[in-house]
DNA sequence: GATTTTAGCACAATCGTTTGACTTCAGGGG
DNA sequence: CCCCTGAAGTCAAACGATTGTGCTAAAATC
C-alpha cells in the first residue's frame, strides 16, 4: 500500500479507501481511484490479513478443535465446517486435541491468542472450564458433537439418545435382548447420552440392564476389540453388540472374526456412525448415520451469528436428527424374541 | 501489557522484555521482573499472536492445503502434519481445496495474506504457477503427495512408481496378465507416476499395455465404480484390477459386488492406500501402504528448515518408501500364468 | 464580492508487540 | 572534581492496515 501510495504521490489512506471500494463514500476522484486500482493490480497487491486483523479486532478466521482428525466422523465434520466457513468468508485454524484435555486446553488458548473470531470445538472430556470461561468473556464458542448441559455453551450435536434408542429398538424388535454396549471413554456427555438411550430403550421394553454388558473404555479400535473379546467370552455371551462409534465397531468386528464367529449368524452388530465402507464389509453393517453436513453448517451458523452479535435466543442449540440404516448385520431371532415375551411380558411395538 | 505496565508504573517495553524472559539480558531488577510476572499471572495475560506476528513478520503458523480432508489418506496426512507442526511450535491454518484448482489457488492466496510462515500443499492439479511463483518469491512452500518435476518446488511424496510396480508385480507373479488400471483424474503427477509404474512393470515382464484396460477419470467412489463396471463388461474382462486410491477401490468393490462376482475367486483386486477397515472387508484387500507419519513429518521438517533459512541443499525432497501388504484379495492363477508364459515368454522373477 | 458548500485529499492515531537507541542516576577510579 | 561505567529503565519507531478529523482549494450561493 505504501508503494502504491508513493508511486502515485497520494496518501495511504486514500489507497486503503479506494481498495476497499469506498471511493464514492469518500469522494475520491474517478481518475485517482482508477490509478490506484490499476497500480494495485500491477503490483498484484493483496491485503495483509494480520495487520487488518489487528486493526479491526477480527481476523475472519474460526478456530476448530477436534479430538482426532483421522477419525472419519471428525474428518467429515471438519470438511463441512471448512466448507460452511469458507462460504461465509472465514478460514479455519485447525487444532487436533489428540483426545487429550491438556492439548485441547492449550489449543483453545492458542486459538484465542490468534484472535480467531470464534471457536468450534468437539470436546474430548468432561471438564469445560476453559470453554465456559471463554463463553463468559463473551467469546463466541460453540460445541459440536459433544456438549455440556447447564453450562450455557451452545452446541450442535446429533441426537445421540434417539440414535442409541433406534439402534437398540432395532435389535429388540429382532428378538435380541442380550445386548452388549461397547462404549468408548465413558466420562463424556456423548457416552452418557448414548448409554442413556441404550438403557432407556431397554427399560421401555421392560428389560433389565446388566452391568457386565456395558464394556469398553476408549474410542479406539483396540478398546473395542478387547471389550468385545471379553464380553464374547462370557458364559452367556450377548446375541448382539452395539458399538458406540466407528473405530470401536471395527475393533468389535476384529474380535468377532478372531473368535471365528459370523455376523449376523452367530452375533448381530449395530454401530453408531455411518461410513462409506460399511457397505463393503464382510457383512454390511447396520448403522446409525449422522448428518455431517448439518452438523458442520449448524455450528458455523451459530458461531457466525454469535460473532455478528445477533444472538436472538439466549442459548440456541441444535440437535440434528440421525437415522438408522439397515444393512443386514442384525439377525432376526424369532424364537428368542417370543421366548422372551412369555417370560418378561415386555412391551411390544 | 498496557494494563500491567500502568499498574506497576513501568513502561510497556519493560513488561515485554520481562515476559519474554529477557530480564537478565536487559538488566531488569529482580523485583520488577517478579512484579511483572506476578501481575501477568493475575490478569492471566497471554500475548496477542496477531500483533506479534505483525511486528515479527512471522506467525508461527503453517498453511496446509489438501484436496479433500474427508479422504482417509489426507485426513491422516493432516493429522501427522498437525502433530509435527505442533511439536515445533506451529499451528495449522487448514484449507480444503475440494479438488478444485481455483479453490486451491484462492486458498494459497488467503494463506499468504494470513502471513503463514510456510505452506504445505497437496496439489490437486497440474497447474502450478501459484506454487512456483510463491517459491520464486522465496516463500517457503513444500508439496506433499503430489509434486511438479522440474519446478524446483521441494516435495515429500510416497514412492508412487515403486508402489505401483510392487502391486503389479504381485499380480503378475500370481499369474495375472490381464490387469485393469482403475485410475483417478489422469492429469496429475501422481497419476502419471502410478500409471508409469504400472506400465513399466508390465513392460519388464514383456506384456503389452492395452489402452482399454486403463480406465477411470476421477478420484471418487463413483468414478471407480463406473470404470470397473465398464471394464468388467468387456468380452475379455481383466482377471485383476488395480485401484489407484482408496475411494476408487471402494467403487471397484461395489461394481464387482453388483456384478455378483467374488474376490478373489472371479477377480483379484489390489489397491493403493492402506486403511484400517480393509481388514474387515468382505475380502481383506491387498494394498500398497503409505507411511503417513513420515510424509507429515517430512513436509514439516522441510518447511521449517526452509523457514529458518537453513536450506542446505537447493531442492531437497523426500520420497517415502511404501510397502505391499498382502491380505488375500489376489488369487493365484497358475494355469493362466503358465499359459501366458508359453505365449509371451515373459520375464520371470 | 463575501460566504458557504463540497470535492478531493492528507494527517495522525490506533490495534498489541518488539526493539534499537536513549536517559538517568549511583558509584568508582583517577 | 571530572570522567567513566554499569544498572535499571524509558522513548519512540516500527509492522500494515483502517478511520475520524482536518485541511485546501474550487465551485456554488446569495
Amino acid at each position: 500500500m505504501r508503494l502504491i501510495a508513493a508511486e502515485l504521490g497520494v496518501s495511504v489512506s486514500l489507497v486503503s479507501r479506494a481498495l476497499s471500494g469506498k471511493a464514492k463514500e469518500f469522494r475520491i476522484s474517478q481518475s485517482t481511484e482508477q490509478a490506484i486500482l490499476k497500480s494495485a493490480k500491477r503490483h498484484n497487491y493483496s491485503p495483509n490479513r494480520v495487520a487488518r486483523g489487528l486493526r479491526l479486532g477480527k481476523t475472519n478466521t474460526l478456530g476448530l478443535v477436534v479430538p482426532n482428525i483421522s477419525n472419519f466422523f471428525y474428518s467429515n465434520v471438519v470438511r463441512q465446517v471448512e466448507r460452511a466457513a469458507r462460504d461465509k468468508g472465514f478460514s479455519i485454524l485447525l487444532a487436533d486435541s489428540q483426545d487429550d484435555e491438556d492439548v485441547e486446553r492449550k489449543s483453545v488458548t492458542i486459538l484465542r491468542e490468534s484472535m480467531v473470531d470464534g471457536i468450534a470445538i468437539a470436546p474430548c472430556g468432561l471438564r469445560c472450564d476453559h470453554i465456559v470461561s471463554a463463553k463468559e468473556e463473551k467469546f463466541p464458542i460453540v460445541c459440536v458433537d459433544g456438549y455440556f448441559p447447564d453450562s450455557g455453551v451452545p452446541y450442535v450435536i446429533s441426537d445421540h439418545i434417539a440414535g442409541a434408542r433406534m439402534a437398540v429398538r432395532h435389535l429388540l424388535e429382532n428378538g435380541h435382548s442380550e445386548i452388549a454396549f461397547v462404549q468408548g471413554y465413558p466420562d463424556v456427555q456423548v457416552s452418557y447420552d448414548r448409554l442413556g438411550g441404550f438403557k432407556a430403550e431397554l427399560a421401555d421394553y421392560g428389560i433389565a440392564v446388566k452391568d457386565h454388558m456395558i464394556v469398553g473404555e476408549q474410542f479406539s479400535y483396540q478398546s473395542g476389540y478387547e471389550a468385545a473379546r471379553k464380553v464374547l467370552e462370557r458364559q452367556h455371551p450377548p446375541t448382539a453388540l452395539f458399538a458406540v462409534n466407528n473405530e470401536i465397531a471395527l475393533g468389535v468386528l476384529g474380535a468377532i472374526q478372531e473368535k471365528g464367529l459370523s455376523v449376523p449368524g452367530d452375533v448381530s452388530v449395530v454401530a453408531f456412525d455411518d461410513l462409506p465402507w460399511v457397505l463393503h464389509l464382510r457383512i454390511p453393517l447396520t448403522t446409525v448415520a449422522q448428518n455431517y453436513e448439518e452438523l458442520g453448517q449448524g455450528v458455523v451458523d451459530l458461531l457466525v451469528q454469535s460473532i455478528q452479535g445477533d444472538t436472538p435466543q439466549q442459548s440456541v442449540s441444535v440437535v440434528v436428527p440421525v437415522r438408522l440404516v439397515e444393512r443386514g448385520s442384525v439377525r432376526k431371532l424369532r424364537s428368542l424374541r417370543n421366548a422372551h415375551h412369555e417370560i418378561s411380558s415386555s412391551k411390544i411395538l
